[in-house]
DNA sequence: TATTGTTATACTCTATAACTATA
DNA sequence: TATAGTTATAGAGTATAACAATA
């Protein structure tokens, strides 16, 4: 494609000159999306190592330990509280249910929705991977000092419920 | 809270007696990569938001800064950037290519490989860009103070680079 | 009429292997 | 042989519309 060369052709600039080397000190380092990718790939990547025995993804973790601390969950808080769409529920679900994780028991109140709960093994493996992922987040912030962790964590959750106490 | 209590078949416990509302205080919100994850939900709303007018992604959004400080860089130089493989990376240049903001430029010295520049379209479309996409940060963060903002970009940065220095 | 869960679908993002052309 | 870029492909993750059963 022909550059628009009102000046200065930019086929004729710089060819030899430029040093293309590992780039740091960038702009983009401001930007908050930039940064909150870049640290959730490092995170993510320690979690999946933790969790790659077990065979457990994200969103399934996150799913277990809402259904440990509210059993009974339907899917529809399920999904508010994952911040996921109802068809990726339905997936979740089956898939802690076809490995004998979780169950669908029908509302006897509201015959359309179910609540959600964990088996036994569903209850041990929760145990486990809240170990494991405690384990994980340290290791993946090992620069950071416990106070700098906690804060972190406040921050972040300041941005994404603006209404939340500080705690 | 009749939770599965050790000999009780889990089918059988509550039914009705369960609560299944808004959930909060939860485990999880003790996770870095929930918190993360939500925080870059939140985040990346409002960019998709700022950048719709401009029909720009965020990788897309990264590439055009990064060219911008650094003209003439290689597309191994941009993957590594940006954390993504090197397919990832023709893809993006196709498109900021045939959109005229970005051209590929054989480099002399190794005939394998192209700098990438922007073209003037380009150049006045990143600045544009940065603008809003700060001007995004901002309301996306609007709980946090100036401050904060900027102890929370340190404290990701150290968790994805950890040797960078507090600056 | 509205809501819970479901199916189907498609689109983006991401990862991998294999190819080409240069070195 | 090694590297930069490319192609092809497949798998996650995500979003939407439309449907069935129930309220």
């Amino acid at each position: 494609m022909p550059v628009s060369d009102k000046k200065t052709p930019i086929h004729q600039v710089m060819q030899e000159e430029v040093e293309t080397g590992p780039v740091d000190g960038l702009i983009l380092e401001e930007r908050l999306g930039y940064a909150l990718r870049r640290a959730q790939l490092k995170v993510f990547k320690h979690f999946d190592e933790a969790m790659r025995e077990h065979d457990i993804r994200p969103a399934q973790f996150s799913a277990l330990v809402i259904i440990e601390g509210y059993p009974g969950v339907t899917q529809a808080s399920l999904a508010q509280t994952l911040a996921i769409d109802p068809p990726r529920v339905v997936n979740l679900v089956n898939t802690l249910e076809s490995r004998g994780l979780a169950v669908r028991v029908r509302s006897k109140r509201d015959r359309r929705s179910y609540g959600i709960f964990l088996t036994r093994a569903g209850e041990a493996l929760v145990v486990t991977l809240k170990a494991l992922s405690e384990q994980s987040d340290l290791t993946a912030t090992q620069g950071l000092s416990d106070i700098e962790r906690r804060q972190l964590l406040a921050l972040l959750r300041r941005v994404y419920s603006p209404q939340a106490p500080e705690k």
